[in-house]
RNA sequence: GCUGGCGUAGCUCAGUCGGCAGAGCAGGUGAUUUGUAAUCACCAGGUCGUGGGUUCAAGUCCCACCGCCAGCUCCA
């Protein structure tokens, strides 16, 4: 007998191997009124109404509006998809791969025999997916010896499913199959009681190749995906977020605005920036900069290439290679295009002999590095071959370090605070198997990173063995305006080439001490994060940012003179400002100018000449009234300095 | 890199069965002189990604390559 905790139900004396549906059936024969259960976490653990359970616990029962319970319907749903597949182009036709959950739905690899699937089959298989719900196949669960399972599924030409039960499940796990009519899986579940509980709102979308279990010399098999959620209204919403990840795609942004290209005569991944663009990247760097002389930071500048022997000694070229620019052969010397600032900046740090006086030692450089990324990885600014790093290294003692770590932390959240981003989710990676450095410093590192973000107040996740080998690290990820999580500012110890550079510093015993190195980033890359802020703000950037501030919009022609004048007082105040000089109707100079997401559009005709005044447009707010140039002039410089998110 | 889809004017795209390369926007010229999201007319603009092939005839069909997009993979 094992004994269940059931919240809501009090506890009760179970036989061992009991499903969730016999205790239902067993509760309402007591009377209980049991309604909707698709199944439930024991212990934490999702299970379905099938699944014998074996230990005591706690239980709590889930209905479709429990977060937990998706998760079951969209693996019934990926069956429910097999199903269909299996029905439509016959049971020995096609053969099942895995048929995971997602974040929001589901897929399933398939290989299909004599058809490549397209997306117009996608609709078809919808229909068919809905005609099996409504079907309602009550839903099975069974256990079978290995042998019995190899035997079922060699039968039925399952060879992927064979190769699961062969190589991958544990031999002491057990095998469980699930059945829906005539429809059979491999399956660890769990799964909805019968088809019928699946509501019809998901959708598949897409369907692409994917390696059998992610190996590229496995066969290529289709992978359908779907999402799913259990109502409609859920449903839509996600399908509308992905419209609204379409409109503001940077890379479609960037092209109408005129902020960057990436041009096929220059190379995949590597970015021009276009005049307006640059603006933007250049409020940035000259913000950083600044935020960063402000706490101590010594700004350098280091080079784009460095011999072989540089990048041999920080082990680059025995573990970074493939990621590497190849070799160049300069005057019989082997030369790198760098992947990665540090090895430059140890070199400065070790300029000269280095007091414990003079730490902790801040080098930080906007360092514009070249990675080798395949061609089919790369996208827009987001993922790129060449780079720029807000990057910097601290070296300090170890009673520096969780001071230290805590103020990095500090000064990346405020200032992706300070661009409008309010959620983070943060994550903490400790020591994998393989790592260099002794216990005693991952102790003491782990333990301020973890202390740093304690003292911040930030929640956080760990990634147990997670960080690299070379030390642990805190990774902190935003959130943008339409819930998609980037991530950005990284702090990572480096235990490994402050021994391979031998770093050292004299102390105050006159010994040489090996110092604490962290590497870390607050944007990550400045290419990235400012697609990320184009997708954030849908091109909409703060006014600090925006390269054209404002936008003097004269009536007609004879305007023009003062138009010029308010132009002139407005540059001269710092603004960033151009007249639509053009003859065209007011109305179009403002479509225009709203098009390009100018945050002021300030209208100039008789009246305005007349009283040395602008009528202002907004772009959030429309037309907001008349204002003398210099209060104008005020309120803008104003906004500006805080780099307000405010017009 | 792999799988699939797509490459037509500066941009967004149409082009049927293989039969004279199109539209809107942008650009140029002119008219108009305008009060809070598109004034009108005219003009110019093309090696249909590149190279080969099939055909009387190729934007269209076939092959190779290049690039882009989605996904896979990768993301010390």
């Amino acid at each position: 007998m094992i004994k269940i905790n059931i919240d809501r139900f009090g506890e009760f004396e179970f036989e061992d191997g009991i499903t969730i549906k016999e205790i239902i059936q067993a509760l309402e024969g007591e009377g209980k009124k049991v309604k909707n259960v698709v199944g439930g976490v024991l212990n934490d653990e999702i299970i379905d109404i099938h699944t014998p359970i074996k230990q005591s616990g706690n239980l709590r029962f889930l209905i479709p509006k429990d977060k937990e319970s998706l998760e079951i319907l969209r693996h019934s749903l990926a069956h429910i998809m097999a199903q269909a597949l299996k029905e439509l182009y016959g049971t020995d036709k096609v053969h099942l791969g895995i048929g995971p959950t997602t974040d929001v739905g589901f897929f399933y690899d398939v290989e299909v025999e004599g058809k490549r699937l397209t997306e117009e089959d996608l609709p078809v298989i919808e229909e068919k997916m809905k005609e099996i719900i409504k079907r309602d196949c009550p839903i099975e669960r069974q256990e079978l010896p290995r042998e019995e399972a190899l035997q079922l599924f060699e039968n039925m030409k399952e060879i992927y499913k064979v190769d699961l039960i062969r190589h991958d499940i544990p031999e002491t796990a057990p095998i469980s199959i699930y059945k829906q009519c005539d429809f059979v899986d491999l399956c660890r579940g769990p799964h909805i009681p019968s088809t019928g509980k699946a509501p019809t709102s998901f959708k598949l979308f897409s369907i692409a190749g994917a390696y059998w279990k992610g190996k590229e010399t496995n066969p290529m098999l289709q992978r359908i995906y779907g999402v799913a959620f259990w109502t409609e209204k859920e449903l839509k919403k996600y399908l509308n977020m992905l419209e609204e990840a379409k409109k503001r795609d940077h890379r479609k942004i960037g092209k109408e605005l005129e902020l960057f290209i990436i041009d096929e005569n220059v190379g995949g991944g590597l970015a021009l920036w276009l005049p307006k663009g640059a603006i933007i990247r250049n409020e940035i760097e000259n913000d950083w900069r600044n935020e960063h002389i402000k706490r101590g930071y010594q700004l350098v500048y280091t080079p784009h290439v460095g011999k072989e022997q540089l990048w041999q000694t920080s082990g680059h070229v025995n573990f970074y290679r493939e990621n590497m620019f190849p070799e160049m052969q300069i005057e019989e010397e082997g030369y790198f295009v760098k992947p990665m600032n540090c090895p430059f900046h140890v070199e400065i740090y070790k300029s000269r002999q280095r007091s414990y006086k003079e730490l902790p030692i801040k080098l930080a450089e906007l360092g514009t590095v070249y990675r080798y990324e395949r061609s089919g990885v790369l996208h827009g600014l987001m993922r790129v071959r060449g780079f720029t790093q807000d990057d910097a290294h601290i070296i300090c003692r170890e009673d520096q370090v969780e001071d230290e770590i805590r103020k990095v932390l500090e000064f990346a959240i405020e200032t992706l605070k300070n661009y409008g981003f309010n959620e983070f989710e943060v994550y903490l990676s400790t020591r994998p198997e393989k790592s260099v450095g002794d216990d005693r410093m991952w102790e003491v590192a782990t333990d301020a990173l973890r202390k740093a973000i304690e003292s911040v107040g930030l929640e956080y996740d760990i990634d147990e063995g997670g960080g690299a080998f070379y030390g642990p690290k805190i990774d902190v990820k935003i959130k943008d305006a339409i819930g998609r999580m980037w991530q950005c500012s990284t702090i990572q110890f480096d235990f490994n080439l402050p021994e391979r550079f031998d770093m050292y510093y004299i102390g105050e015993d006159n010994q040489r001490h090996r110092p604490y190195m962290v590497h870390r980033a607050v944007f990550g890359s400045i290419e990235r994060f400012i697609g990320v802020l184009i997708e954030h703000y849908a091109g909409q950037l703060p006014l600090w940012l925006s390269p054209v501030q404002a936008k003097i919009i004269p009536i007609a022609d004879a305007h023009l003179p003062y138009a010029k004048e308010v132009e002139q007082k407005l540059r001269e105040a710092g603004i960033r400002v151009e007249t639509d000089e053009r003859n065209e109707r007011m109305n179009k100079k403002i479509r225009d100018a709203e098009l390009q997401k100018i945050p002021y559009m300030l209208v100039v005709g008789d009246k305005e000449w007349q009283t040395g005044t602008v009528s202002v447009r907004t772009k959030k707010k429309g037309n907001v009234g008349v204002f003398t140039i210099d209060e104008f002039i005020d309120r803008a410089k104003k906004l500006i300095k805080e780099k307000s998110l405010e017009l």
